[in-house]
DNA sequence: CATGAATGAGTTTTCATTCAT
DNA sequence: TATGAATGAAAACTCATTCAT
């Protein structure tokens, strides 16, 4: 589940300080110094590391939007019945969610950003096509309700986010359960 | 429905062109310059209606804020059934979302941001508690289902945000059929 | 005689003190700020007359390459005698070295420097295209000696250079009469 | 007329790709981790050599000009009439050109710059005082034309660079024929 | 000897803000 | 009111140099 084996101290120290930093500030209102502070390390040193500010967000958001995709995909078990499947999916999000709650607050906040370079980008176009043919898949099974996929799909991940986002924000304790208070609504949402 | 009327022409300029560039490229993103630029002003004209930076996307957000917020307390009507008051308020907020994109986006993008005034904060919060008073008094007459008030409201709306930000990054179409579609399946979702 | 009238006196005070530098540091050897230092600016209104410091340098580069043809080309005058051609030519030549020597150094040091644009590069080439031209002429009359009129050309040039540059380095007066006993020898080194 | 012996390859790499580097970017805009990446060493391997940036400048300097006052002063016969003494010098500069023509191009550019030491100003200005010897001399036999010495030797020195620099930007072709009509011009511009 | 990670001062450049006109 | 030239602090980034390995 953690992603990438922590080669060097000082990257490691540089992704840290910057995830956090662009969580709170944004990726605009982050500088590089602030983040060399953060990290403990020279401002140059971070040079040493990422080309550019960045190569250092697309560095942070291509790992962990590997990591949760990884989360995901893993979790999706074509043999269960769906409404196991779609419990499992939402519910491996929800530990992910509250495991890496700044993690996933980072890839939410910078979802479609005009600074990820084209390998990020493609990596959501992949997830969302998988996303439709699964959905596509289960409606011809009458498991799921039958509108057009994509607003199944966002409609639970816009809810799905609507519930990480309060809670990170402290309106809703972030924990399992409110997750799967969430889940029951979700489903009955999308269930055929 | 229309927000505050255009007593100054400069202003308003100012105002549309630091919209459109807040969407775009985010605050701290956008330079005061490049506000100018797009309203064809000089850049000190800017200092004359707005004292900062930061007072012009305040007063952006309050201004686009107040209008939403007006359009869905008015929408909210008692005397209704619930499930009518549901769709009521839902199919409000989709016209405002199809009438006002660009602004409603501007919301999303800023919801939370460190630079936002006590006031501007202040509306968010007056927003969520009353949704809270509403819903738990449709809860004691079983009309939604029986789970935290506020995780009803957060999965609500952040499903609505999901079809919306889908909807103007290209994934669905910006129509009001999208948004009934997606009304029923949140209706199936908070129903009791 | 003297370009482009002073419109802009910080423009002026800017170009002034970038051309000192230049001389005297080169062009990676002087820093933006101490251009400004010397111009009496602050380095930020660089920025407002010209968008880098390569631009700096063309602007200057231009400005004095176009001077100094204009005062080389306005000298020839094919009705006089080759002898006299010769002797106005480079006599013009060291008034301008005399009159201008700081910018005169400055042409000579960023001559075919990687950071000229296409079109200062284009000027020198069209001034080596007519003087080959000239020359060609006047050999045909056996006014000049029978070489590759490329090389009396970039002969007759790099003597004047050389004296030139012994005079701003003090190992020459910088004087009318160093350059009238010099062209004296330059005449009978390409002379028919 | 090799300078000095290889005794460290490394060194040796270094000194070649400064050479190299000086001459294309000059010596503020090269960088010294450029300078090890062309060497192939590591960055931290030229100081073991020179003590640091303008000491590895400085000795190149003194290197080549020193092989170069060698070259000319080797040629100096005083037993030879005085048009072979010409010729004689002339003729071993343009061989030395044309065997090592980065290595003149970079004595050429970096000419009283200001991060030369004392000692290799020192020998620019000895080689100055005995050109200045010879040709006093030579004028008292009314070998050379009556003009001040000075302006002798700067003129053929300037000539001769500008032919080069002409060869080397590909203006004229870099061979000892180019100098022979070089030459023959040079003669007549300073004999008696 | 040789390396290259690490540093931090210095570079070019941008930008929020002011103010004389 | 409106302008836009001017400012200077701060941004992103580079680089000469050091030092632990």
């Amino acid at each position: 589940m953690t992603p990438a084996v922590a080669v060097h101290d000082k990257a490691e120290a540089i992704l840290g300080a910057a995830l956090e930093l662009f969580v709170e500030r944004g990726f605009h209102g982050t500088s590089v110094p602030s983040v060399a502070e953060r990290a403990k390390v020279a401002a140059g040193t971070i040079y040493h590391y990422f080309s550019s500010k960045e190569a250092l967000v697309n560095a942070l958001y291509k790992r962990w939007k590997e990591a949760l995709v990884a989360e995901i995909t893993s979790s999706v078990d074509s043999s269960k019945a769906p409404r196991e499947q779609f419990r499992s999916v939402w519910m491996r999000m929800a530990a992910f969610a509250i495991k890496y709650p700044k993690e996933l607050a980072f890839l939410e906040l910078h979802h479609h950003a005009s600074y990820l370079d084209a390998e990020c980008l493609g990596i959501e176009r992949q997830v969302f096509d998988l996303g439709v043919l699964i959905v596509t898949e289960a409606q011809t099974i009458q498991a799921l309700r039958n509108v057009p996929a994509g607003i199944l799909l966002e409609f639970a991940q816009g809810a799905f986010v609507g519930i990480f986002r309060a809670a990170i924000e402290g309106r809703l304790p972030l924990t399992l359960e409110t997750f799967q208070q969430a889940e029951q609504c979700a489903w009955e949402a999308v269930r055929g």
